[in-house]
DNA sequence: GATGAATGAGGATTCATTCAT
DNA sequence: AATGAATGAATCCTCATTCAT
């Protein structure tokens, strides 16, 4: 997931300074404590020791909790956001639902942590979100709701309702992970049961837009 | 178990004394500030505060945060499990899934803290669900996938992750309505907002049980 | 040791009213308590929890926890005091030390509590002795050490230093009963330890004075 | 361990670091603060503000309360063990009871507030001792009474309460110190009053074992 | 006489942060 | 770049005490 972080000193291709390497290590245990805790229940302290180093040391890095999570939020949100504006910018066309899924869920295999740290976030009101992310939220969910429009399936009133709606289907597999993995004793996050879920989601959508021929003929 | 704390005045069936009244009261602020905070990030002093009280006092009516929070709990999943325990016992025949997501919805509109309350708890890992609750995960879990898998219109396999899916559209909806709120300028948890909702739900599942009629052939 | 305190509905000689004896069984666990943990270390929650009453009651009986404890002090040192100053009145002729001490250890006998209570208030400066009996102290010593000096067989500037050892013979065994009978399982506060501590200790004093007709001849 | 704190100034074999230091600083208050009240009233502001630090301060050298206390007892209670086992390891035999007795106070007077430290600890029930340190006093107590006992002066079932009774005037000495120093007006813990007292020792046990000759006809 | 409720003061402990080294 | 030490603020919780009932 996070390609061993072990000894550093071979000969990289662009060649990190140790410092660079630190700062990446700790957003990495950060990401992932802040996933599991949300940003007032996990501390520093934590980070460090999950780093290996004390919890002063973290200073030298990012010059307070607050722009540690920033950062973890900005480097975790970023190659989603990324994507979904690709997506948009190809007009959508191309792209059906299952596939835009399938793209979506693609990224957030490589960042399992993410959706939680998302949940987190909203649940609290997104109080932490930086005013950048918090713009993009607004253009994101508006281009959703209009591929969605186009397919016409849906009254248009409850078209940003469902895009919620897969919003937290996709969203909340993740965050019900660690409960139902506990529950039940599988891992829901391993690759065959993440694939799993990709298949079912496109069959989710092929269900929600069932007529998907219907929209390009006249557009 | 909380009728309507409205007028208290006077002929009341059983006249409450002042400290179980102030109880609930603590109940009420902790469930609010647990649900928007998560158990970690809430802080006694911000429950005293927000009763009126001084901190200490709290421990008058709860021996410490845990017991609290388990209180706080137990009194808001209490309904929801009755409600669906009532579904299982009638043997959901003649309940659609309309009429369930309906039903569900009508608790969850009375205890608009629950479902964030529950998703801190899911996201966390749920170690602060007592023993007792998470005996009834499972099993509420397993009887919803009965009544899916009855359906007959998904395949076996899938029919936990359509379960799981459909808890999430419901509980998640709750879940954003205080960051949608904040940037849209909606309250999603408006009367109006919350019937909004209802209608697409029914709508929403109809789509993914289509046929209902083909389920019953000879029932 | 303190007569059953259960159904006092019965016809007693001196018919107590029920909140004096509540007053008697709260001194009595206090005395307990305070004994076994000193004062500082002990709560008055815990006191009344071995009463069997709330917390609050207590101030029912005595205006506060020094005046609780002071009570305490007083009626268990009182006796002791009484039984040593009668020995003093008595001119302390008759009596040799081996005498003193049974008399002492048969006041302690039915105090057990007590010496642990005055090493408690020793070790800590005697803060908490009411002045009444900081007076008492003073004058006990000065008796004892003309007793001891009357034997004649210690040079006159060991006397204190022999008096205090003595004290700390006496009072010193009952301190280390309970962890020596948590070490050796043995209960040095079992009527037949209690003694043989007597008969030891009646030894010890006679190989201390060692030539008791020595004294009385002349005198 | 504790090389005389003296001049701290320069030329030191080992140089300390000012951590180090410090954390014997807090020994030292602890040391005396635990001495005069016991654990239970003895407050970690206390301590830190004998040291001059602020209370949150101290958990940088030691983890809790409980760890402090077991470190003070520790280090107190060390220099006491060593020598009572070389005592022991010598075999006891060219030492009588008197010279015991003198290597023992002469211990405590660097020491002096060991005693009350063990004091409180006996009268609570040693609940604190860490499990090395009980372990210590059952083969401390058996090696002394297997001494008295080569004495051959007393009955075989009297040798423990006389090593008790040793015990209790030895240390008990120290625990009265600060209360009849309060109402004599004499400094039972100067210089010149444990010299008096040593001596007083030695001839106390020297009556108890009269007849030192005795014991050795053919050693 | 007893108690439920309330509370100011304080107790141990944690946390984010700073700073000299 | 890392850390040991220090600390103000805050956290959960306890305690002695008060007061209305």
């Amino acid at each position: 997931m996070l390609e061993s972080a072990g000894t550093v000193s071979s000969s990289s291709a662009r060649p990190r300074r140790k410092g660079e390497i630190t700062a990446e290590r700790i957003l990495d245990a950060a990401e992932s404590l802040f996933a599991e805790r949300g940003y007032g229940a996990t501390t520093l302290r934590d980070v460090a020791a999950a780093v290996g180093i004390r919890n002063p040391s973290l200073y030298n890095h990012f010059s307070s909790k607050e722009s540690l999570y920033a950062a973890v939020l900005e480097r975790g949100i970023r190659p989603v956001l990324d994507m979904l504006s690709a997506e948009v910018e190809s007009g959508g066309e191309g792209a059906g639902p299952g596939e835009v899924i399938a793209d979506v869920m693609g990224v957030l295999k490589e960042h399992p942590h993410l959706p939680r740290l998302v949940q987190h976030e909203t649940l609290t009101g997104g109080q932490h979100l930086t005013p950048m992310l918090r713009e993009w939220i607004v253009p994101v969910f508006a281009s959703a709701n209009r591929a969605a429009a186009n397919r016409g399936d849906w009254r248009e009133d409850q078209i940003p309702l469902l895009v919620l709606a897969m919003y937290n289907v996709v969203v909340g597999y993740f965050g019900a992970a660690a409960l139902l993995g506990d529950l039940s004793g599988d891992d829901l996050l391993s690759e065959s049961a993440l694939e799993r879920q990709t298949e079912f989601l496109v069959e989710f959508v092929s269900r929600l837009f069932p007529e998907r021929a219907k929209r390009t003929p006249q557009d």
